[in-house]
DNA sequence: TTGGTTAATGATTGCGCAATCATAAGTCAA
DNA sequence: TTGACTTATGATTGCGCAATCATTAACCAA
């Protein structure tokens, strides 16, 4: 089996300063500055680090430098398919850079995000990327107190901690209403899950567009706080469709829960899209492929994760710069799910 | 903007330990080892903690005992929706320890592997998580020679560097072939995309199980070094109905490229399951939902990133443990996709 | 030459904590 | 009352590196 002992004497950089021939610092230098150390010295060290076998120790290099090459990232979920888009870009934008990225996972619990937060903050990480804006009092303070930079993403709001990249819930919801209204659709409900402060800004969305022209009705809201799953979006129209059987459209906080209202549509015999509309929200890759496909507002997660991590390298080359708040907006992607008229 | 000043003074353990009025040492055992430490001292410990807000450091403790709480994990893929649930469910486990993971993606590739050993080894990790028991001898070489506990994840075979939990690709692509003849099949075609090992794997497990009875053909097979997709799995269809137009059933090497070939086998007007079945590999939860719901072998992604993490903290408290490797098996979902017969 | 400059290297120190060993105070049985 | 033991606490030390400042060597212009 595998040795363990981990008292056996590591290599240090002063083992490698020996064997080449050099003094500790030059070891350490010839490996962050090597423009400041000669050629040879570098190759003789090199050559030495090389036979010996030697890893420089993060945690050493950590305390004496009071810096560590680690960025935190804090999510609500890693089911999510969401995220994982994020996740993606934000993966390919770090590999470009000498960070690396350590994940917490909250689960949408507001006491588990400040103890994430809590233990990240003892790394003295180089940056942290925490997804909304809406942290609890005692998250913001020490998110504002860290001592590294902090982006938030998946939001758009007023008075971010710090730097910002996302784009406005809100607005998007209300394109996707609008999108229902220019096809002919009148009597819209709403299909909702988990209800997180994104979700809750989408239902506002959705409410202020059609209370805009007089036309919301609070029956036709029909919202859950468990995890949306498809099959959840096939109760959830049942319990719409019992609710308020005139609605002639739905839109749904994501496209699990219109997958899963699509399905459950087809089940009853409910036309889609000439009885019944149906609009969902991100668009995953799946949507498209659905039968027929499903209409939903696309929403840039890749380019959230990418860009996000990409502010942080920003300011943290030019520590004064406070870039605005970056909005990367929605597109309503219109597909078959709601296409009653053209 | 925010402040940023890395020379601020930080408070140390000694600051708490004034403030209490108590020995540094003491401040250290009573948040490490509190059992240790009369009731009375902790609680002025704990009040001048809570009074300074101080936030341990981690390189510093970590430098002083040799050890940190950070578990590295090695995938070769996050859009891989494989990948998220393994994720997920180390995620999971992790939340009930004092541990945290780091993730790194080496998208496929060896080097990219390496070097990402040799990063997360300078941590001196707790334990490492890593995909597959095919590393670069090199990266195999790093491994048996860390300092920590290793599990090799979604896989099987001999001689794992330490631990190792998955199953076998070989056999769930077996099962599935088995599953297709006994419906009748026995044209049987194999698309594949990526062809990293387990996928390599998979189809030696599709040519042997053939083979064995006399109806392997090599034309049937269409792989391409692309990762899969949807849309890919439609065009490999295509190109294997162009070398070898009398398959009567296909096994895909996931879920994504077999559901791409049900799209375009609709499209094609060629009715499934009858004129040509369909099974996919894992068992994506989208794929019941498709229409016909598509076949395919179950793999226990969840329940692999979930034991990993308990093998790890098993074999971190009894160091002397070698526990065997773990396979937890395939289990072929036979739904509409493949019902010929019954 | 001389002083001034740059390039290359080194010596010393301390980061904040935990391991180790030492000590003091309290408890109990014989 | 004594010694053995336990419980609670502290003093010292060093982990491996990088920041800081100091030094040396090499080079050039005047």
């Amino acid at each position: 089996m595998k040795e363990i002992d981990p008292k056996r004497s590591a290599v240090t950089m002063v083992d490698v300063a020996e064997a080449a021939g050099v003094s500790a610092i030059t070891v350490s230098r010839s490996i962050r500055r090597p423009e400041l150390v000669s050629e040879e010295a570098r190759l003789r060290v090199a050559a030495a680090i090389e036979r010996l076998g030697y890893v420089p120790d993060a945690a050493a290099s950590a305390l004496a430098s009071k810096r560590t090459d680690v960025v935190g990232l804090l999510v609500p979920s890693l089911t999510n398919s969401v995220f994982s888009e994020v996740l993606r870009g934000i993966y390919d934008a770090v590999e470009e850079t000498p960070y690396s990225v350590q994940i917490g996972n909250f689960r949408y619990s507001p006491s588990g995000e400040e103890r994430l937060i809590r233990t990240f903050l003892r790394q003295k990480p180089a940056g942290m990327i925490v997804a909304g804006l809406d942290q609890t009092d005692s998250s913001r303070a020490m998110l504002e107190r860290a001592e590294c930079r902090v982006v938030q993403i998946m939001d758009q709001g007023p008075a971010p901690v710090d730097l910002a990249i996302g784009f406005s819930h809100r607005d998007g919801a209300v394109s996707a209403v609008e999108h229902l209204l220019e096809q002919g659709y009148e009597r819209i409900g709403f299909m909702g899950a988990r209800m997180d402060p994104r979700s809750q800004r989408r239902l506002a969305g959705f409410t202020e567009a059609l209370k805009a022209r007089g036309l919301f009705e609070a029956r036709r809201v029909v919202t859950t706080p468990a995890a949306s799953t498809v099959g959840l979006g096939g109760q959830l129209l049942g319990d719409l469709l019992a609710r308020a059987p005139e609605v002639d459209a739905v839109f749904c906080n994501n496209d699990d829960l219109a997958a899963g209202a699509l399905l459950e549509a087809a089940r009853r015999g409910i036309e889609v899209p000439r009885q019944l509309g149906i609009c969902g929200f991100n668009d995953l890759e799946m949507s498209r492929f659905l039968n027929p496909a499903l209409s939903s507002v696309a929403t840039p997660r890749y380019r959230i994760g990418r860009g996000a991590l990409e502010l942080l390298m920003q300011v943290i080359d030019a520590p004064e710069e406070k870039p605005e708040a970056v909005d990367l907006g929605t597109e309503i992607k219109a597909r078959a799910s709601t296409a009653r008229r053209g």
